[in-house]
DNA sequence: ATGGATCAAATCCGATCGGATATCTGATTG
DNA sequence: CAATCAGATATCCGATCGGATTTGATCCAT
């Protein structure tokens, strides 16, 4: 319900304060709509009803659906409408690591050479956060994991130095679409055990062992995804 | 110029003709320009203008500057207004090169293995067109060139069967940044070459041979616009 | 008095809005 | 069961609002 304005999209170095984008609040109302399951899969995005909703007229809307239309999070049929992106299916899956898996080993090994220590220091924050979790409550706790565990990697991605795979990465949305698939699930205890050792590494500043652990990490997390996903079907 | 509706992004299986997009034929129309250079590298794009000058209201026009934002062709500054997205330089090359040297040679194996034959076929109509270019005029044959190996690669792409990989290739609009760079060059027949092997590696339906042939293309064309590029600087 | 800097009005342009039009959907009727 | 009608929704438009840029006039320092 509440909006939060905070996108990490940007780098932000902001000097200067520009009025804020009233799109902005309108993307970030959305994208929590479709975090918070408030919008499940492939539900309809009426901009008519987002109109009274939010208090905004269409421009800004259209321009914010727009937006997540182009990172894949909502979809658009022409003369029919908005609609949330529509589960990801098990070929879908599959597709996500294999690209994960070219692309984030690369992105460790770039991170482990390029990191400036603070943004490692970010990252042991976020790390000792997500082991901070514990299952009060089973979905609020796997919704902060997810949210932990997608900055963890977006750092990564933004460390490896090269922009064009941090917003590749990025647009995957990776962690939208496994919570949203596994909100029920619990957090496993598995990955903060698999993060430990990229984190070590990187620290360590070894190119050749980050890359390890992350190929490692991402591998054995689509058997725990997999297998869930078989699971399920019977 | 002449503006094709036909974009080769969705892969439009269109049972069903809907209306045409006015949004779409824009689009059309500032890509064409952003390629044939009309508009320059770094080039304001007043929306004001292209309202007179293709006769439509602001609203398909900014409909289609979101979208081409959101490909990186063109950049937003809040309250300043749309923009040509800039020269590359030699680091966003470099970041270019990493990446498709990620996926692209991965993307050509799974190609080998899972293209169907009237693909290959289209690949190999492709890859006879790039020959015949001969330099009646070196602008506009460099600039069938950059198009036809553009389409060669997101063929192949598309082959890989992975939508994830087609799409992150095709974000990266690799034939016209490199175009916008090197629209004075003269097309190579070294190119010619190498993707004849990647054809025949697919053809053979040898995924390894396939793998090798495309990393090995895309690392000497990485050299021959690097060295262009030092050339210039130097 | 001249060169440079500062401030303010005027103009330009994007952001936002509300409304008009065309299309799709599904419900009703012959 | 087909055709038609009504409701809903997206597309597109023209206009207004507000921030940004430019111009030029004024003021200070040399």
């Amino acid at each position: 319900m509440t909006n939060r304005t905070g996108e990490l999209k940007h780098s932000d170095t902001g000097l200067l304060r520009r009025p804020t984008r009233l799109g902005d609040e309108v993307y970030g109302a959305i994208y929590s709509q479709l975090m918070s399951l408030k919008i499940p899969p492939g539900g309809r995005i009426a901009v008519d009803n987002l109109v009274r909703e939010l208090g905004v007229s269409q421009t800004p809307i259209r321009e914010a659906l727009s937006r997540l239309e182009a990172q894949g999070l909502v979809v658009k049929t022409h003369l029919i409408g908005y609609s949330a992106a529509p589960q990801m299916d098990l070929s879908g899956l599959e597709q996500l690591y294999d690209l994960r898996m070219l692309v984030e080993p690369f992105a460790a090994a770039q991170a482990a050479k390029l990191m400036p220590e603070e943004a490692i220091a970010s990252l042991e924050t976020i790390d000792s956060d997500m082991r901070q979790v514990r299952d009060e409550d089973a979905r609020s706790a796997y919704s902060r994991f997810a949210q932990s565990d997608g900055a963890f990697h977006d750092l990564i991605a933004l460390g490896s130095g090269n922009g064009l795979i941090h917003d590749t990465l990025a647009r995957l949305h990776t962690h939208v679409h496994l919570f949203r698939l596994y909100f029920h699930t619990r957090a496993t205890s598995d990955a903060n055990r698999e993060h430990a050792r990229i984190l070590v590494a990187i620290k360590n500043r070894n190119p050749k062992a980050a890359e390890t652990a992350m190929r490692d990490h991402i591998e054995r997390s689509r058997k725990r995804f997999m297998r869930f996903f078989t699971d399920i079907q019977g």
